[in-house]
DNA sequence: TCAAAAGTGTTTGGATTACACCCATGG
DNA sequence: CCATGGGTGTAATCCAAACACTTTTGA
């Protein structure tokens, strides 16, 4: 290998911008910083590429590190490299964009004790770095995303009300829908499954409970089907 | 700056794919390389990131020294940094995506006398890396692309026929359209300027010629008007 | 019996598709 | 006068949007 390239390097790192959904709102991971720079203040869980694992690998390998969480897909979202970016140098960022069921991971110290925690992506709190910049590129693509591809299936429980999926695509096209309009829509995809359920404990009458079908959610992708809302 | 960070660094690199549309067929542009390794095969204008500048600063700037294009708008592809992509070692590459009128870049040697030249993006030799994988990665983006964004702007000349815009419709989404549906569409969307001039050199009745109109394309976007086709 | 949310169809207007012939020009 | 592509309209269908009341349940 003589051809080795020899001149002053950017450092490379990953951060993951992670949302999940609650009763309230569509929230996102931060974690508290536990070393200069930005000591203290949030930002998305994230670190250093080591040289023998991939991007993806280096995202994966953070979350579990940082906030315990063990996505099944992570998709990649941007790389920000503007120069002065932080302050240690020059750091070269490979952001990725991670959809979770908050309901798995409740809030919980991380292993070496910094803080993770869930914040409405409407009110966060003052970002390091340029993530308030990351933020606002994840938010876009969340936007887009949900137009043309069942993000449901990533962000609820396993079981879930009509009413839920629709809240969920309000929150995140920040408009609010027709029911019927959607309820006709969203079940003419043939992607739900009726269950024989219906919701437990709500003083009020009780919603029948649906389940995402994912064998016939990868035969209409292969197909190339439209899944505009 | 007492906490900087002191590990091995993967090189980090740009890549750019250049798209152009001929009266044949949508061209890529690549540059034969003249070092190892992969000397004397195909590739993307690209180089390392240098430390002061940012990641499309540094697109820009292969681009220029590379092929001699001054693109006005690039837009960031993807990242790729697979742990064997590059035999010299580690390296990131993020790619960049870029749109030109060709007949403003005909063929030329570049400046250090590699040389450069369009293909036909259905039939490229055999690329360098893992450039393969990020020609259809853009290929990808360019077919989503097109179906929200005008971008007849930049690949076409200033002055066009409907037919051409057409064709490269066609040429990217690998359908054919219809004639009549087509020119309603487009120009119900009052983007085109409909020029006093003709073809002029051809064989048959000639087609007028129309223009973008920048300014209410900038207007539209503003409003977030919808370019589908 | 009241409050709260679940559930359900129809109508209308706009958009998309399919489709075929005459026109202008140069050779 | 012929070959080549330029240019044009209408009808049928599909899809999106608007819209309000009845049902169920628990408190």
């Amino acid at each position: 290998m003589s051809y080795t390239y020899e001149y002053p390097r950017p450092a490379v790192t990953v951060d993951c911008v992670v949302f999940g959904l609650d009763e309230e709102d569509l929230k996102v991971l931060l974690i508290q910083r536990g070393a200069e720079p930005f000591l203290g203040k949030w930002a998305f869980p994230g670190g250093f590429v080591q040289m023998d694992e991939s991007l993806e690998d280096a995202a994966r390998r953070e979350l579990e590190e940082e906030a315990g969480i063990r996505p099944s897909h992570l998709e990649q979202l941007y790389t920000f490299g503007t120069v002065g970016r932080d302050p240690r140098g020059r750091v070269i960022t490979v952001a990725y964009f991670v959809l979770v069921k908050l309901s798995d991971y409740r809030p919980r110290a991380a292993s070496d004790a910094r803080e993770a925690a869930w914040f409405s992506v409407w009110d966060t709190p003052k970002l390091a770095f340029d993530h308030a910049e990351i933020l606002s590129t994840a938010l876009q693509r969340l936007k887009g995303k949900v137009r043309y591809q069942p993000i449901g299936f990533e962000l609820l429980p396993p079981k879930f009300t009509l009413t839920q999926l629709q809240r969920l695509y309000e929150v995140v096209l920040e408009r609010t829908l027709d029911k019927r309009n959607f309820r006709k829509k969203i079940l003419a995809m043939d992607l739900l499954e009726e269950l024989d359920e219906v919701e437990q404990d709500v003083s009020h009458r009780a919603a029948r409970l649906y389940r995402f079908d994912h064998r016939k959610y990868k035969q209409l992708e292969k197909a190339g089907f439209n899944f505009e809302l």
